[in-house]
DNA sequence: GCGATAATCAACCCATCGGTTTATCAACCC
DNA sequence: GGGTTGATAAACCGATGGGTTGATTATCGC
C-alpha cells in the first residue's frame, strides 16, 4: 500500500473487521480484548488490525496497568470525509456548468465562448 | 479484499492514482487515454485501476466509437462519506455523555445511576 | 515468587494488488 | 483491405494483506 496518509486511512477503512472496531470505539474507549470479543479471530489478528488503525492515526493507545485502552481519533476521519465531500462538490459543480451550457445552446447561442 | 460494497469503495479510494482519476472525473467525463495521460504508467495499468473503480461502482463507462468515456458515480461516495459521518457523530455524542458524566461527578453526586 | 491474564512479536501461508510484457479485439481513416 | 489508435485480456512477478501458530513480555492477584 501507499504510505501517504489518506491512502492509509482509506485502506484501514476498507476492512469490515476494522470498521466494526471503529464503530465500537465511537461508543467510547475500550481495551483490546473487549474489541476482539465479537470476532471469531485470534487476539493476534485483532492486534494487527489495531496496528493498522494506529498507523492510519485512527486510534491512539494508552497504557493502564496490563491493559492498553484504545481511543478513536477523529482527525483522519475528517480528512477522509473532507476529500470525498470536496470531490463530490466538484462533480455537482461540473453538472451545474453542464446544465448552464445546455441552456445556452438551447437559447441558440451555440456553445459558449464569451 | 472483502467483497462487501463499502469495503470495495474504501479499497478503491486507498490508492493515489485512483483518487487522482476520480478527481479528474469530478471535472467531467473523460476517455481512458486522457485519464492515463498524467501518469507514468502503461495504459493497461490504468485500465486495471478503472476496473477497480467500476467494480466499486464509482465510475460507469459508455461506448462511443472506439472510445470508452468514463463518468463519476457519486452514490458510493455518499455511502462512504455517510458511514464516516455517522460514526464521527456517534463519537461526538459519546464525548458529550462523558462531559455530562464529569459534570455530575463534580456536582458531588458520584457516578450517576439515577 | 507463581500462575493467570493482556497484549505483542516473529515466522509462516496463501490470496490479492499494482505493475509489467505480450497478444488480441474493435473502430477509425485512407 | 491495411495501418493506426483506443482499450482490454492473459500470464507473470514482487510486494503486501489478513490470518494462523508458537513464543515472549508485562502486569495483576495471591
Amino acid at each position: 500500500m501507499d504510505d501517504d496518509g489518506l491512502s492509509r486511512v482509506f485502506a484501514a477503512l476498507a476492512d469490515p473487521t476494522r470498521r466494526a472496531i471503529l464503530a465500537r470505539l465511537a461508543e467510547g474507549p475500550a481495551p483490546v480484548t473487549e474489541l476482539g470479543r465479537p470476532f471469531d479471530m485470534t487476539a493476534q489478528a485483532i492486534s494487527k488490525h489495531l496496528k493498522v488503525l494506529e498507523r492510519a492515526g485512527l486510534v491512539s493507545r494508552g497504557r493502564q496497568g496490563q491493559w492498553r485502552p484504545c481511543r478513536l481519533e477523529v482527525a483522519p476521519l475528517d480528512r477522509a470525509s473532507g476529500w470525498i465531500e470536496h470531490h463530490r462538490a466538484a462533480w455537482e459543480d461540473s453538472l451545474g456548468r453542464l446544465e448552464q451550457e445546455i441552456v445556452r445552446i438551447q437559447e441558440g447561442r451555440g456553445h459558449a465562448h464569451d
